[in-house]
DNA sequence: TAAATAATTTAACACCGTTAGACAAAATTA
DNA sequence: TAATTTTGTCTAACGGTGTTAAATTATTTA
């Protein structure tokens, strides 16, 4: 009776077939595109097969969700192993991350709920009603240069946004520290940045 | 022939209407349940009425996009034209970016693409195997500390993750900065963060 | 009032996720 | 082996989506 045992690994194929099928379409065409109808044309079954192996759509994404994670605990890990003093390990683990978010966008996009967006808007303001032109205002008074577009200005624009922007995105797609911690966190990086610029 | 005028006000009029109901049903239900039906039944129309107003779905959002940013940089302008000294403003204006997002969630989801991710999986997996998990050790190290929910473990690793995911967001949604200036940010941060772990 | 124009709706298309029921193949039982 | 049950798979359908073409109604113009 080693045939259950059979029927079970051809079943547990198919289950990772669903997912890989999942996978290529969204690296080939996006999230966007992504629908029942199409893993199952590739395949080569009717949609409602899948709801044999999966209970709907969401479940397919939680799985590939789960891969995700897996997977960028392994580089994060790895990258770590390779050094010795926590400092190395330190850089090493977040540039580990970088390059997954890039190598692997898709599975970033699903994980930390990152959409592809639409359309940039911010080219057809005045630049001085974008935040752009608004944050980067006091930051050349500080540094003391006039040309907006100035890459040591940039760079310290993009700083400041992105630890904002990146402690509100984890906080809408899923509560992550608490308040204090937040306001904490919000603070000590916005007065960080603000004390490097006068040096 | 004034009347010229006061139709092309209607006009105007239910465009507008079609833009709010957008958002009203956003605000009340989220961005998966903003459908054209939806839309045209809140402003007492049928769906198809709505494409006499904008190209398509896609031209709701642009405008809602367009918006959004009007707004922020209103509430980022008022913020800091409350203060004097350049460092006194950055606080203001990048406090006043951070509660726009969640006041106007709906709003900052939109223009920087931020989903209402489905499902948390980390809890599942053992936390030697998580981002959380694996990033913490060498802080803990660093700090001397060893319980890995000690607030200020978990405050460092919120920074370090911010700014990391902020920065990946900003270049998945929209190419952001050079890669360069990408690099300087992210390296920059990071040894940042991790001096002030020692202090 | 008749003709022309504008505003609005109905009906349809092609897609989506999902479910119920039919059907054939395989396995099990008698 | 024959009959029966179970399993795997598909067809057809439901209600939803964005969008378009055509028909219809209302309004303005001549």
């Amino acid at each position: 009776m080693g045939s259950k045992e059979r029927i079970h690994r051809l079943k547990e194929n198919t289950k990772v077939n669903i997912i890989n099928a999942a996978h290529e379409i969204v690296k080939e065409e996006g999230w966007q595109a992504l629908s029942m109808r199409k893993i199952a044309e590739k395949i080569e079954y009717t949609a409602p097969m899948i709801y044999e192996y999966y209970a709907n759509k969401e479940g397919i994404l939680l799985e590939l969700t789960k891969k995700g994670y897996l997977l960028l605990g392994e580089k994060m890990r790895e990258a770590r192993d390779k050094y010795e003093t926590p400092e190395e390990q330190l850089d090493a683990i977040w540039l580990a991350y970088w390059n997954f978010a890039f190598e692997e966008k898709e599975y970033y996009q699903l994980m930390f709920g990152v959409q592809v967006n639409c359309c940039v808007i911010e080219d057809l303001l005045p630049i001085e009603s974008t935040p752009y032109g608004i944050a980067t205002k006091p930051v050349m008074t500080l540094m003391g240069i006039n040309d907006p577009e100035d890459d040591r200005v940039c760079t310290k624009y993009y700083t400041y946004w992105s630890i904002v922007h990146g402690l509100v995105s984890i906080n809408i797609v899923r509560k992550g520290a608490s308040d204090e911690i937040n306001r904490q966190i919000l603070k000590d990086a916005i007065t960080g940045i603000t004390r490097s610029l006068k040096s």
